[in-house]
RNA sequence: GGGGAGGUAGCUCAGUCGGUCAGAGCAGAGGACUCAUAAUCCUUGGGUCGUGGGUUCGAGCCCCACCCUCCCUACCA
């Protein structure tokens, strides 16, 4: 048994989220971690929402409430969503909490004090009328090159040139349309080349396990030969404050992004062992070197998760080039993988709220069940490469594979069961086919487990759906409905026992993937409906004082072991309800034209 | 501009170390069956593996060039 992190992205507070951000870090994350507490380890799974930075500051202003306002309303509407996932987050938090805020400083401090910190001076634009930075996407103007006149300032989206926002001619804020002003800031740079070695020992030392997705290591590798020093603080009034005498009251200096939001692993976990009463539990987890820790997040988080958080913890440790010795949180670890998705397009096109080329998790689960959601991404979402949601896809896949496979299976067996026993029948002698199915079946946790720990979910389900149908087969192959005689009974006794043992089995193999109908096809075999314990929403109290919000938690000791355990003889089964919705196709019509409306 | 990924059956994709690697599912065609949400099971057609070269006894697989698609590109969180 190991310790095992599940560390998931924080999804960032300033809307919704939609099915591809969930497709992205959520689904496989909780496939994940449920396979691995079904399999005996102690997985501690933690997240929050990331509130701060401009965009947040942007939307509050939009919407005339403050960001903080912004932030409760986001956090809340992000959390339920998770929970009508069944993600199984052992403490979903926020960046706002006081202890949060605590951690970073202390890294921070840990860090400075360690003299990774280099302090510069930087030319930046700023808005005049509210001094705060204007990062670069936020002003345009007429390109230099093209003559273009939206340029951006980082990018002209005309001529595809990288611009620097000093160059633009007539450069406007794109928020309120003044002059931006060019003005020379200070701010804390993270120096990472002079973390570089350490870094490279560490990705050369995680390349070597061949476990990495070969993208996500080469990208890693690529981005460490140009490192140069990154700035880590912003002229910001929302956000951590910097501690430091000179910084601490400063209303307008704040700690960047990178140096926040993915802290949050950390202070996430500190903030479930306070509440669990045993305040120093974290450490069992991130001091210990033979802890295991997998960060789950898309793709356009790689950098944040193979460099600079890995940085900062090589930083505060006092393991780079400067030397330097741990902070109070001890030697903390650095990721065992970085497991990064790809991206899910729509219909062929890039997500965008804009061009309502969309669909929010809320939206999704309120006209279909979450399983069939988690089916559509463990077999065809974005683990590998970009792969596209469509509706047309979505409604087969549930259809033809979800509802005809696996779901008329339990179905059939049920009734079968029901009609002809009432409970489940005893075993007679198994034959060679019958042992034979039972063996391959009994197979499928190995194989199932294996990919799935290594992250080939979409080859774990497809293993798994593939012993559905040797199932199905060899009920049709054995025609129990047809065995109808006194002296058959026993023979049907048999089959319908191996099958439902079988069934069985499946479920818990597929109860990662669904964990909602993994409970409900248990209780059509007359079991309790406990296969997958699901996590609440919680009103919590602020730990240091601060205002209460809502977490994700909850208790998964009780999930199912990744194991066959023997189904009980005489169990009742009585005629089942249908556990999975057949999708009407005429859905898809309806959906495309709710995305065009 | 730089970096990365991908182009395999009508569709979605598997193909690990170069040697039954020409595959699966779905869709199509035919059949069986009726326990089951018209579900299930069996049979079957279909591909110049992006293009052109090269290495090799042998190449989706390795090398070179080219074409196409997508992603990232460091103050965007």
């Amino acid at each position: 048994m190991s310790k095992v992190l599940s560390a998931v992205a924080w999804p960032y507070a300033n809307g919704p989220r939609h099915i591809g951000h969930v497709a992205g870090f959520g689904v496989p994350s909780d496939v994940f971690s449920r396979y691995m507490r079904m399999a005996g380890h102690d997985v501690l799974m933690v997240s929050g929402t990331d509130e701060h930075g401009t965009p947040i500051l942007i939307a509050a202003d939009e919407a005339g409430v403050t960001p903080q306002e912004l932030a409760d309303q986001n956090h809340r509407i992000i959390a339920e969503d998770l929970v009508a996932l069944g993600i199984s987050y052992d403490l979903y938090t926020r960046t706002t909490t006081r202890n949060h805020t605590a951690v970073v400083q202390e890294l921070f401090t840990g860090v400075y004090d360690n003299g990774y910190f280099i302090e510069q001076t930087t030319y930046g634009a700023i808005s005049p009328s509210t001094g705060r930075t204007l990062p670069d996407r936020y002003i345009e103007g007429t390109c230099p090159i093209c003559d273009y006149p939206s340029a951006r300032g980082d990018q002209c989206d005309n001529c595809g040139n990288q611009l620097d926002p000093a160059d633009l001619i007539n450069p406007r804020s794109r928020i309120n349309g003044e002059v931006p002003e060019f003005v020379e800031t200070q701010h804390f740079f993270l120096d990472l080349p002079a973390l570089a070695d350490a870094l490279k020992v560490w990705l050369d030392e995680r390349e070597a396990t061949g476990l990495w997705r070969p993208n996500v290591i080469r990208f890693s590798q690529n981005i460490l030969e140009d490192i140069r020093p990154r700035a880590m603080t912003r002229d910001i009034d929302w956000g951590i404050p910097v501690p430091l005498d000179g910084w601490r009251d400063n209303p307008t200096k704040r700690l960047y992004v990178w140096f926040d939001a993915v802290i949050g692993y950390l202070s996430a976990s500190i903030e479930w062992a306070r509440r669990t009463g045993d305040e120093d539990r974290w450490r069992e987890w991130w001091n210990d070197p033979e802890s295991l820790s997998y960060y789950f997040m898309g793709k356009d988080n790689i950098t944040f998760h193979s460099q600079i958080w890995p940085a900062e913890l090589l930083a505060y440790s006092g393991k780079g080039d400067k030397g330097g010795k741990p902070g109070e949180y001890g030697e903390l670890n650095l990721p065992t993988e970085v497991v990064s998705s790809e991206f899910l397009t729509m219909e062929g096109k890039k997500f965008s709220s804009s061009q309502r080329v969309v669909i929010y998790v809320r939206d999704l689960l309120s006209r279909y069940q979450p399983d069939a959601f988690r089916y559509f991404v463990a077999a065809a979402g974005p683990e590998n490469q970009d792969s596209d949601f469509t509706w047309s896809e979505f409604v087969r896949r549930t259809n033809d594979e979800l509802v005809a496979g696996w779901g008329n299976l339990v179905n059939r067996t049920a009734n079968m069961i029901a009609k002809s026993f009432g409970e489940i029948p005893a075993a007679g002698e198994l034959g060679a086919e019958d042992q034979a199915l039972l063996d391959h079946v009994d197979a499928a946790y190995g194989v199932v487990g294996d990919l799935i720990g290594r992250h080939r979910q979409k080859g774990a389900i497809g293993e798994a759906m593939r012993a559905v149908a040797e199932v199905n087969k060899y009920v049709s192959d054995n025609e129990p409905w047809k065995l109808k005689g006194d002296d058959e009974r026993e023979r049907l006794g048999t089959i319908l026992h191996v099958v439902a043992q079988c069934v069985a089995d499946l479920n818990r193999i597929l109860s990662p993937f669904l964990p909602f109908s993994a409970n409900a096809v248990d209780a059509v075999l007359g079991g309790s409906g406990e296969v997958q314990p699901m996590p609440r929403l919680e009103e919590a109290d602020d730990l240091d004082g601060g205002a209460g919000y809502p977490v994700i938690t909850g208790d998964y000791t009780g999930a199912a072991r990744w194991e066959r355990s023997p189904i009980k003889v005489g169990t009742p089964v009585s005629k089942p309800v249908p556990v999975f919705t057949k999708l009407d196709p005429a859905v898809v019509d309806e959906e495309l034209a709710r995305l065009t409306s």
